[in-house]
DNA sequence: TGATAATGCGCAACCGTTTGCGCATTGTTG
DNA sequence: CAACAATGCGCAAACGGTTGCGCATTATCA
C-alpha cells in the first residue's frame, strides 16, 4: 500500500477556498497573486508540510533535473573518483545522478541508454565500454534531444562532446623522463588496440623515439586486455625481448601493479632492474613501498566534474530561444595529463 | 526546446482508430483485447519506435522503480564497492539507482533525504555520516511509506533495517590469530569513539584479553578521526608505550596503511618489528609487498548487494494485500567479517 | 462620474498512462 | 428463437501540477 496521502496543492486550495492555480502561483511567488492570499497559502503549505510531488512536475515540465551516468564499472578507482566529481557538481546545480555500469558489455550499454532515455533524464555522461566501436545508440539520442558528454573513454569521432586527458603530453613527459634517466630500451604495456588512448600512446611513443633517434622495436609494445592474466602474458613477452627493456610504461596503475607483481616473481627488483611509469596516479600508489617511479595523473575527479559542468551548461543553453538552425557544435575539453614523479620513500 | 515529440499511446490510437485504453491494454497483453487488434497495435508501436514515457508512468503509478543511495563519500573504495553491489542487484531487478554523498555532513544528509523523498524514490539505502547521532530524518520517512535500509554505518537503535558486518567475530579471530603468533602486547588503532563499530571493537578486545588472562592496558587503545594526521598521532602514542606493542589492529586498511607508513618512518620493519591486522581487505592490499598480515574482510560488495536485496524485498512485500495492522518488523543481516590471512609474497 | 487601466484570481486544458465500469456485438445454450 | 453469457472495446476519471487567457472587481485619471 503506497498511500498515506500527502498534502497536495488541491488540498491547500480546498481549505483556503481558492483555486489550485492560485495556490500554485502563490507558492512560486508569482506577481499576479496578492500579498494577502500569497501569505495565507504559503503559511498553510508550511503548516501541512506540503512538498511538491516532483514526479508530477517532471512529467509536466518534460524534464527531470536528472543526469544519467554510464561507466564501465565501479571497481576501478578511476571511475568512482570520476563519479565523485560528477555527483558533486551535479548536486550543487540541483541535479540528481542516476548511475549504471555497462560492465564493458556493449549490449548492456545499449539497454542502459534506452532505459535512461525512457526515464527522461535530461542528459547523459558516458565513459565507453571497451567493446564499443559503433555509436549509433548515442547518435539516436539526438532525436530525443538528450545531450551526451563523453569522458575518459571517448569516441574517436569528432562529432561528440568530450572531456578526456590526452595521452600525448603525458606520454611524452613520461618517456622523456625515462630517457633522461638513461633508459634506452623502453617497453610499452598498452591496452586493447581498439581503444583510442592505446593508439595515441603508441603513436607518441614512436614519435619520440624517432625524434631522439632511438631504435624503434615494436616487440617492445605489448597489449593487454586489462585482465591480470593477459597482463602477465604481455609482460612475459616484454621481458623475453633481448636486450630486456629496463623500463616499462603501463597503461594505468592497476596494470602497472599487476606487471610489477609479475616482475617480482621473475626476481627482478622494482625500480632497480626494471622501472615502471604508469597512468592515473591513484591514491593507492602513495602507499606502496616501491611505487611506480612516476605516474601520469589524469585527474579523474576533474574529468568528472568538467563533464558534468559541460553537460549542465549545454542543458541551460537549450533553455534559451533557439535561433533557427544553428549548426550543432561540439565541445571538447582536454585535460593535460601531468607526470607526477614519486619521491623515494 | 525540449521537443521533437515522441510517439505516444494517443498517436497510435489515432492512427488505428481505436481508443487509448485499447492501445494501453494491447501493449500490456491484457486478455480483454482481441488477438487481431493486439497485433495491429503492437506492430504499429514497433514501427513507430514507441517507448512508454516513464515519467508519466511513475506519476500515475506512484512509484518510480528507483532507489536512492546515501553514502558518506565515493572516495573510499569500501563505498564504491558497496555501490557496485547495490547497482548490480538493483538493475537486475529493474530498479534504477540514484546516488548522493553526505560528505559526512549531517545537514547535507538531511537535505538529500528530503530531495529523495520528493523525487518519490521507492526506497532508500543509507550508510550514515559520521556526524549522525539522531535519526528523526529517517523515521520521518515512515509517514511517506518509504522504507530505509542501512548498511555498514548503521544506527545503534533496534528499530531499523540493517546490514552490517559485526566486529566481534572478526575482531576475535584477528586478535586470537595474533596471540597464537606469540604477540602479547597488542595495540588497537580504533576509529572515532562514537561509532558503533569502534565500541564493539574495544569491547571485544577486552573480552578476549580477559579470557586469555592477558593484562589489559588501555594505553594500547588509541583513537583516530580517520585523517592521516590523527592516525599518525595515535601511532605515536601507541609506539611510545613500554613495552612497545608488537602488533596493531587497525580499524581499516587505509588507516593501517597510514600507520604502516608512520612505522616505516620510525625505522620499524613491517611484519617483523611490528605486525598489522586490519579490516576491509581492500583489493589494494593484494598489491603491497608487505601487506598487513591479515585483514578482516567486510565484503562491501555483498553488504551493498544484501542491502539492495533486502530493500527490494520489502518493496515487493508492500504490494501484497496488507493485513490490518501487522506490527512493523525490522530485518537484520549480519555479515560475519572473516579474517583473511595474507600469504607471504 | 464615467471611461479606462490595473489588480487579483478562476477556468480549463494539458502532460501520457492506467483502469473500473459499462455498452455493443457476437456466440452459446436450452 | 429467446435469453443469456462471453467477448472486445470505448468512456472518462484520475494522478498533481503549470499556465494562457479571460473575467470581475477595484483603483486611477480626466
Amino acid at each position: 500500500m503506497k498511500d498515506t496521502k500527502l498534502p497536495t496543492i488541491k488540498e491547500i486550495a480546498k481549505q483556503l477556498n481558492v483555486s489550485v492555480s492560485t495556490v500554485s502561483r502563490a507558492l512560486h511567488d508569482h506577481p499576479g497573486i496578492g500579498l494577502r492570499t500569497r501569505m495565507r497559502v504559503q503559511q498553510l503549505a508550511q503548516q501541512l508540510n506540503y512538498e511538491p510531488n516532483q514526479t508530477a512536475i517532471f512529467f509536466k515540465q518534460r524534464r527531470t533535473f536528472t543526469i544519467g551516468v554510464v561507466i564501465p564499472n565501479l571497481k576501478e578507482e578511476f571511475f568512482s573518483q570520476a563519479i565523485d566529481g560528477i555527483e558533486e557538481t551535479a548536486s550543487s546545480n540541483k541535479y540528481s545522478v542516476l548511475i549504471s555500469q555497462s560492465k564493458d558489455d556493449l549490449e548492456r550499454e545499449r539497454r542502459i541508454i534506452t532505459t535512461l532515455k525512457n526515464n527522461r533524464v535530461d542528459g547523459i555522461i558516458v565513459s565507453l565500454s571497451k567493446q564499443t566501436t559503433t555509436y549509433d545508440h548515442f547518435t539516436a539520442l539526438k532525436k530525443y534531444n538528450i545531450p551526451v558528454v563523453f569522458f575518459d573513454r571517448v569516441p574517436s569521432l569528432p562529432d561528440f562532446n568530450k572531456v578526456y586527458s590526452n595521452m600525448n603530453s603525458g606520454t611524452r613527459e613520461a618517456i622523456e623522463f625515462l630517457i633522461e634517466k638513461g633508459h634506452r630500451r623502453i617497453g610499452v604495456l598498452n591496452g586493447p588496440e581498439q581503444m583510442r588512448s592505446s593508439k595515441e600512446r603508441t603513436e607518441t611513443y614512436k614519435q619520440i623515439l624517432i625524434k631522439r633517434r632511438l631504435k624503434i622495436d615494436m616487440g617492445l609494445v605489448a597489449h593487454t586486455d586489462l585482465t591480470r592474466e593477459s597482463t602477465w602474458k604481455a609482460m612475459q613477452d616484454l621481458l623475453s625481448q633481448r636486450p630486456r627493456p629496463t623500463a616499462i610504461v603501463a597503461i594505468n596503475d592497476y596494470i602497472a601493479l599487476d606487471a610489477m607483481q609479475y616482475a617480482r616473481q621473475q626476481r627482478l627488483k622494482i625500480n632497480k632492474d626494471i622501472c615502471f611509469v604508469s597512468y592515473a596516479n591513484l591514491p593507492i600508489t602513495s602507499y606502496l613501498e616501491n611505487p611506480p617511479m612516476a605516474s601520469v595523473e589524469q585527474y579523474p575527479y576533474d574529468q568528472g566534474a568538467q563533464a558534468a559542468g559541460m553537460l549542465i551548461n549545454i542543458l541551460s543553453e537549450e533553455e534559451k530561444p533557439t535561433r533557427p538552425d544553428e549548426p550543432e557544435t561540439f565541445q571538447n575539453i582536454v585535460i593535460n595529463g601531468q607526470l607526477i614523479i614519486h619521491g623515494k620513500r
